[in-house]
DNA sequence: GTTAGCATGTAAGGAGTTACATGATTTT
DNA sequence: AAAATCATGTAACTCCTTACATGCTAAC
């Protein structure tokens, strides 16, 4: 999760860990905060694993920032952690952190995400449905409050999903009507 | 969170892991899932603490079920646990967990849970609408869809609080109104 | 008699956090 | 000169998961 973040992040630009940190704040803050303490471990384990390297030119003489860039062997690391869930695993989280790096992703790997956590969503929202229905009595007013929010939650973020896929469908379209622009127009 | 659950279903009724586990499942399912990995270790460290013990009895003879019952210890540790956080930290899930145990608390601690939430989501809320506002121009239509719904969410979480605040509150009038049943009529 | 579910556990590992330690640079 | 914040790192710990290991018991 850390490292597909970090991966996605410097795929926008080079930068080292303090950056990297404030980066991923402005970018997902509300869902989620890394620690220094996670993120500079893994950064040295990226760059031990050839996916990201450091950016030598020193920059300013005096310098201890240590800049880092993605390498070919992190751009393949990045696709496969991209695909790898997303659905779920991860904890909610995972797809959120996906989503924003969905502009790096080609638009058919995007919908199969979208819709790898719908169907996630479907199921989720099933066993809430299952739990109101069938333990209305057994279960404290409490419960079942959260129980029918959880509900009311999954069913919007459903709704949410259904309308990223269908834009995502109609750009998909637009693109293919017209494959290479220009060169013999369209209407004879 | 795992021992605060333990507590709080054993407070129900005594159980063994497995039924634990299952209870579990039912109550905060699609929110949360343990594993026995990590069950049965908690149980044997509750244990040894002191907060729940076993119910010798030994039930059916060849039995090999440990049943186990929530000491004195265990209700005040359930207790401080129960206190302790809650607006955020253990991730969002928290504040599930405790809301299903919401019918062993006093009313007061309940207001004042549900209290530290919203103002933990408010908090979120601000976060991202200042994102929404902010980036708007800087970040990729994924990133701002991701911050609106984040923000739709916790709009929607707010107004739940507020519902159950609102309702804690109206019970508690109730209650206060009417302080002993019985005992001199109120209308002489 | 064999599959499914009941029941308990351990060891290794993943993915982070907190707290500590250190020092440079910038702002007030 | 002090305070803030930039910048990097480590060690210990938390809390959980996966995978493995074991054996009983009920149902088909």
């Amino acid at each position: 999760m850390l490292e597909l973040a970090i991966l996605g992040l410097l795929k926008e630009r080079t930068m080292h860990g303090y950056q990297l940190k404030k980066r991923l704040s402005e970018t997902l803050g509300p869902f989620w905060q890394v620690s220094y303490g996670s993120l500079y471990p893994a950064l040295k384990r990226l760059q031990r694993d050839g996916s990201v390297e450091m950016v030598f030119p020193r920059e300013e003489v005096g310098r201890r920032k240590n800049v880092y860039r993605v390498t070919e062997a992190g751009e393949q690391l990045f696709g496969q952690l991209v695909e790898k869930a997303g659905g779920d695993a991860d904890g909610d989280n995972g797809f959120h952190v996906r989503l924003a790096f969905f502009r790096y992703l080609k638009p058919e790997t995007r919908i199969g995400l979208l819709e790898r956590r719908r169907a996630y969503l479907l199921g989720r929202l099933a066993e809430f449905k299952q739990r109101v229905t069938s333990y209305r009595e057994r279960v404290d007013s409490y419960t079942l409050s959260l129980m029918r929010h959880g509900m009311d939650s999954t069913e919007h973020d459903i709704r949410w999903l259904d309308d990223m896929i269908q834009a995502e469908r109609k750009a998909t379209r637009r693109k293919r009507r017209r494959p290479a622009v220009s060169k013999e127009g369209a209407t004879p």
